[in-house]
DNA sequence: TTTAGCACTCAAACTAATCAAGTGCTAAGA
DNA sequence: TCTTAGCACTTGATTAGTTTGAGTGCTAAA
């Protein structure tokens, strides 16, 4: 249990380190703080908080930095998200404002927006049912030995690949296989669809064509590329901005985690309604020990749930950053409803 | 004019500060070289080779490393490209043997592939035919208010993009829209279709439209990105070694030079037959004065020349990169000629 | 419970001393 | 004329020692 007087202390360490990233001392606090005490009973309240495992020294005779628990606490009971500045405001306004043809126009600009706001690095996912199933699947013909194949889900999502083949193109046999392909597996979650492709596919598909491997590659290609979840992600250089003393290996297994597509999501965590915010070692992953990841979800009605996060060091202003992400959440699922409305109803 | 005693040690210059990247001393030099002079002579010459700004000193009482003409001088004169390594020649055959389905894999794998070898950051284009021509236009309904928009061209580049239109689709107009492109732009070269596209174009859409801009937004898009010379990245990560100093304003500069697809032209320059070499302010771009860039140029007969290119320190060992990539050419032309005999003929 | 006072600690900044690697120059030798 | 041994000199790196200043914990008095 913490008394006022520790929270106030709290607070203003967290606030002080966060802003300048130098260790807060006794003096300095007694001089800012609102109350009038002298440093010496700010050093005996500040021993008291490091008892608790809340803040902690860099050395024996150092100022007090927030421990992982001392920002957890701060995040959890102390701090009041900032308003937005007038600017971000501006800002958000008028990159979103304009003409999109598409959700993930939206949704990567925002991954755009969230990072030039923040000056951290952003991620954005689009809204996403819950299990998205294959709705379509097509094989246009392009030119002379190209091939593209679509494939559709029901939430909207559309990957394509071309692919040449050997041969002419005979164009009954791509409409056996689109039609099988409908068939049989249209209406299917996407795993269930990967099964089956493991299963009976490949035999049916062998009787329309001689030699099935090449077109189930791709196929089963286009099908993990839609399974996975798609993300953005925007500013990606600043997290060289806080590669301290440019440890050149860390940063790269940091750039490998996040271009890694299907890690992203065990990063990002489970959704929950709240901004969530993880701090250091709360994340397993080794190459985010000195990071916080701040995710938030937002919600576009029946067209699902899609999240937002941003990725900045342990010591990043939390109050301006929880302003920044609660605000921007609420414009994009405005503005996503928005374009569902026009393009929808 | 350089005696032969003056060009072996300005070889063995080169060749141990490129390994080492420590100046190299008269000392050791007169160890190293197969001649038998003392060191006081090595200092004579070495003195000379300053006085021809090939050679040039740290600090006052340091050892001399090669200047960029010194650099410059080795490449055109002095380098002889080593043989490959059996090893290297294994990762090329096991890398570049698979089945490929598309020329693109087939293109940024060999980015892959050559920033594996050199530990640098390498660039390929796949082969390009002088003016590409607009050989197919397709507009692909999906589901209810989607629509993939696909651009062929003659040399085998497909781009396409998927957009959200208001409203029902009515596949006349589509079809109509389509028939008109075919009509006008099919067999014109792109930037003429850039050009017809802001002259006549809009009016004739107009009949079929009610509201063409979205659409020409979007038929322009696919079209500015067919014009753009696609090239892959491989390595990336690999320019974080290099940043001296962590020196991240430089690093990020560097970054967003890459990162822009419509500068990357200019950087890697006309395409030459011999293999090209550029060192440190050669090349204008200040993000690029402490790496060379080693550029070639290969052929695959009637389908046209690409271009593969590595980027890595001033102080890279030459020899050792020029004989990788003048292996690596010949082998990709191979197996492209291999790919394109298998599906053209 | 608060606070003035004091002894103590530690990182950072600065100074001085030493070392090793290298240079240019001179003068003698081939 | 070219080569080379010898020597004085320069410089960056490393190490050890000092000083400074911000900060702490503890004690004893208010």
């Amino acid at each position: 249990m913490l008394s006022e007087r520790q929270m106030m202390i709290l607070r203003a360490v967290v606030r002080d380190f966060t802003n300048t990233g130098v260790p807060v001392g006794s003096k300095a606090l007694a001089k800012q703080l609102p109350i009038h005490v002298s440093s010496a009973t700010i050093r005996n309240e500040m021993a008291a908080l490091e008892e608790q495992g809340l803040i902690k020294k860099t050395h024996s005779s150092s100022g007090r930095i927030p421990s992982v628990e001392g920002y957890r606490y701060y995040v959890d009971h102390l701090v009041k998200p900032d308003p937005l500045r007038p600017n971000d405001i501006d800002v958000i306004q008028s990159s979103l404002g304009g003409d999109f043809h598409k959700i993930d126009e939206i949704i990567s600009q925002s991954a755009t927006i969230l990072s030039n706001l923040t000056s951290y690095t952003a991620f954005t996912l689009k809204p996403e049912l819950k299990d998205s199933r294959l709705s379509g699947f097509r094989l246009v013909p392009l030119g002379k030995r190209q091939i593209m194949a679509i494939l559709v889900t029901d939430s909207g999502d559309v990957e394509n690949q071309t692919f040449d083949v050997a041969g002419d193109v005979d164009g009954e046999q791509l409409e056996a296989v689109v039609r099988l392909i409908n068939d049989q597996l249209v209406g299917l979650t996407l795993p269930e669809v990967l099964r089956k492709l493991q299963a009976d596919i490949p035999v049916k598909i062998g009787q329309y064509l001689q030699s099935p491997q090449g077109f189930l590659d791709i196929f089963g290609d286009v099908l993990t590329r839609a399974a996975q979840e798609r993300f953005y992600v925007g500013g990606r250089l600043n997290l060289l901005n806080f590669s301290q003393d440019s440890d050149v290996d860390s940063l790269k297994s940091l750039y490998s985690l996040i271009d890694k597509t299907d890690d992203i999501a065990s990063v990002l965590g489970q959704p929950s309604d709240k901004i969530s915010v993880r701090i250091g070692n709360e994340m397993t992953n080794d190459a985010l020990q000195n990071f916080s990841l701040i995710t938030a979800t937002y919600d576009v009605d029946q067209h699902g749930q899609g999240m937002i996060a941003i990725l900045g060091p342990t010591r990043m202003p939390y109050s301006r950053m929880l302003g920044i992400v609660g605000a921007f959440r609420e414009e994009l699922a405005k503005k996503l409803l928005d374009y569902y409305r026009f393009y929808d109803e």
